[in-house]
DNA sequence: GCGTAATAGTTGTTTTTGTAACTAACAAGG
DNA sequence: CCTTGTTAGTTACAAAAACAACTATTACGC
């Protein structure tokens, strides 16, 4: 007999907790900005590491490209971001946001802020540092499981 | 300037380890048993805790309804559980395993404790269990989010 | 009882996602 | 140059999720 517990195997508990806390911003960006996952994502890479490619997301977010295409194309037409052709390979575009782009990711880098702090509140620092360390582990992490 | 780090924001840092640890086991029981999310977790919750309802699995699982319906169906086609009307109130439908289910749920069940150890190889028991006690009460907390 | 509301669960319709196939541009070998 | 392969990104179609409307049954108020 196993001592399994559902609630107890990680990445269910991960993906509840997930849930979770993703539901009060997902309120925000979608109320404030009509935006999906995805496209607040690329919006926060665009925001954070400046102009850069969707490969470039793909790769950092780990999103499929056809994701990274179709929130470009809607960020693209609701203008808070722009595309540039790369001149020397002209496979290439090089997306960075606008004015509104930027405006948007501003206010919502600070919603994110705060609500980080609000889900922390209950932790010492060090423990808020240990579990997010623990999380980037988790994340960076290959699968992989052997032969089961 | 804030010192907003994508990356470190925890309902990111939360979906991309969750993303990231399901991968392994979802191949488990897409490729042996062809189910979806939904499905594992209905069957979970049956072997775990026995015989239960739809609601009852919706309010644990915090899994809507119709997710639960199909789910349901899908599985007793499949033939991994029955329904039982209840007999004092027939709206009400009991789920209960199948031998089939239950062997499917003992086989996953052990790939799952198996994965969970291998997840959790590289922290200390301690460390395990802080880790799991705190996205507990992420998972558990109502968010809202005071107008940000 | 009778009308209204609430609960259990299903079904239909619209969005979103996943997967694969596609175009276009470059790269490398001969 | 020309074939073959690779990379960037889009599009088309199938699968799944979200959301709303629905049936059936029970509970409640009067």
């Amino acid at each position: 007999m196993s001592n399994f517990d559902l609630e107890q195997f990680l990445p269910y508990l991960l993906n509840q907790a997930a849930e979770a806390s993703s539901l009060a911003f997902q309120q925000v960006y979608k109320d404030r900005y009509g935006m999906l996952r995805n496209e607040w994502r690329v919006l926060f890479h665009l925001g954070q590491f400046g102009p850069m490619t969707a490969s470039a997301i793909s790769t950092r977010a780990r999103l499929h490209k056809t994701k990274i295409s179709r929130a470009v194309a809607k960020l693209e037409t609701r203008r808070f971001l722009q595309r540039r052709r790369d001149e020397d390979d002209r496979r290439v575009e090089h997306l960075h946001l606008t004015g509104a782009g930027r405006a948007a990711f501003d206010d919502l880098r600070a919603v994110a802020d705060r609500y980080d702090a609000q889900l922390l509140s209950g932790l010492s620092a060090s423990d808020a540092r240990a579990l997010k360390q623990h999380l980037a582990t988790l994340a960076a992490a290959e699968p992989g499981l052997a032969r089961m």
